[in-house]
Order: structure tokens, then C-alpha cells, then sequence
DNA sequence: AATACATATCGAAAAAAGTCAATGTGTAAA
DNA sequence: TTTACACATTGACTTTTTTCGATATGTATT
């Protein structure tokens, strides 16, 4: 039996625009807070909010340096939420048409 | 350039712990509505409600017969969205570190 | 030790999403 | 043509999420 709520917390990270933005940016290469807030329109503060929902998912890790935190896309993150999302689209084998009431 | 929106939406169908739930059962096959409100703890306006988030994700595909909708989830629409995630959360070609400011 | 910088956290406000009861719409049976 | 049923839509309310400015924390430089 499948843990709806933690599920849920992976996907998360796919459902805000800011996020995938932020996914868009991470593809191509670590980059730094620092960096990661000069392309967007949002405060230092919500950018925090965002790399830690990302964190939270699983799909990005931070690395920190002295003053800086670089974020990355995790492989093995990614793999998991592919492997959920696998999970919960596919038929299970006895799948069949159930009667209306 | 993608549209961040649009994708977003996509991944909106997972985000919620009734229409993770929904899909579990829509796993074992094609459900009418009736069927899935008798198994979930909502109102018969909020199952419509997550059934159109789905629909609109294009993660489940509504087929009308009568008084019934039979609710099923949607091949293409599942590896659409396997797609997607695929593409959010690969490296580019080119991917390389970028230095702070 | 004082300052500057990068990022996190807090608290409040705004926006978005989830929820329900009531009502509307379409279909089938009586 | 009533009546009953299945589902959608509406409007109001609640909860969650997003957002920001202010402030805290930790690190490096002067």
C-alpha cells in the first residue's frame, strides 16, 4: 500500500512554474543560488522556498561551498520519480472493467 | 522554449493524495464515478472536481455511456507525461558548471 | 572585531487549491 | 411527463501554497 502523501511530495516539485524554471536551468549544469535568482522575477527569499521543495522532492540537491550552495538535478531523484510515476500509470495484470452499482 | 504552464499542469494531476488515490484504482481498470466515490472519504462535487484535474492532465480519459462516465487512465497520456519528466530532468549536451557572480 | 556577502528562516499577506451543500443538466425508467 | 439517477457546475468557505520584507545565521574578508 502505496504512501499517498509522500508520493505527492516528488511531484511537487513539477507543479510550480518557478520550479520548472528553475529544472530548466539545473539541466545544464550546477549553478548557485546566486546565479539561479539573476534570471528570476521572484525575491532571494522565494527562491529559498523553491530550492527547498526541490530538495524536500528528492529531484535536486545542494552542495554547499564556504558562502555558496550549488544546486544540482539528482540522478537517483529523478530515477525515483520516474520509477513512481511508472508505478502509478500502469495496469496492474488482473485489471478489468468493475460494474457501476 | 517550453511552456512551463502547460507542463505544470501536467504533474498537477500527482500532486494530491485523492487523485493518487483515484488512479491507484483506476490501475485495476476503467471506473465509473459512482464506483470511485464509494471508495473515497469526499462529496460527490469534489470527486467531479479531481476527475476534470485529471482529465485536463490528460492523465485519465472519461468515456460517457448513459447516465455513467467510465473513468480509465490513458495510455498516451501516461507516456506523455513519462516523456516530460524525462525531459525536465536530463542534463543538456552542454551541461557544465556555472560560476557565481 | 567589524563588515560584507550568500542563503535560510520568520511572519504576514495574497493567491491558489480543495472542500462541501445546493442546484443544474442530461439520461433513462416508470 | 414525472421521477429517479449520475454527474457537472456554482458559490461560499477553509486550507495550502506562494510571495515578500525583515531578520537571522554562517562564512569569508578587511
Amino acid at each position: 500500500m502505496r504512501n499517498h502523501a509522500a508520493d505527492a511530495k516528488v511531484f511537487k516539485a513539477f507543479c510550480d512554474e518557478n520550479r520548472l524554471q528553475i529544472l530548466q536551468m539545473l539541466r545544464n549544469g550546477e549553478k548557485c543560488a546566486c546565479v539561479l535568482l539573476e534570471h528570476l522575477q521572484i525575491s532571494q527569499s522565494t527562491l529559498s522556498h523553491h530550492m527547498k521543495i526541490l530538495c524536500d522532492s528528492g529531484i535536486v540537491v545542494g552542495r554547499k561551498e564556504g558562502k555558496w550552495t550549488h544546486y544540482s538535478i539528482s540522478a537517483s531523484g529523478s530515477e525515483y520519480a520516474k520509477h513512481l510515476l511508472e508505478l502509478l500509470t500502469t495496469q496492474t495484470d488482473s485489471a478489468q472493467q468493475t460494474d457501476c452499482k
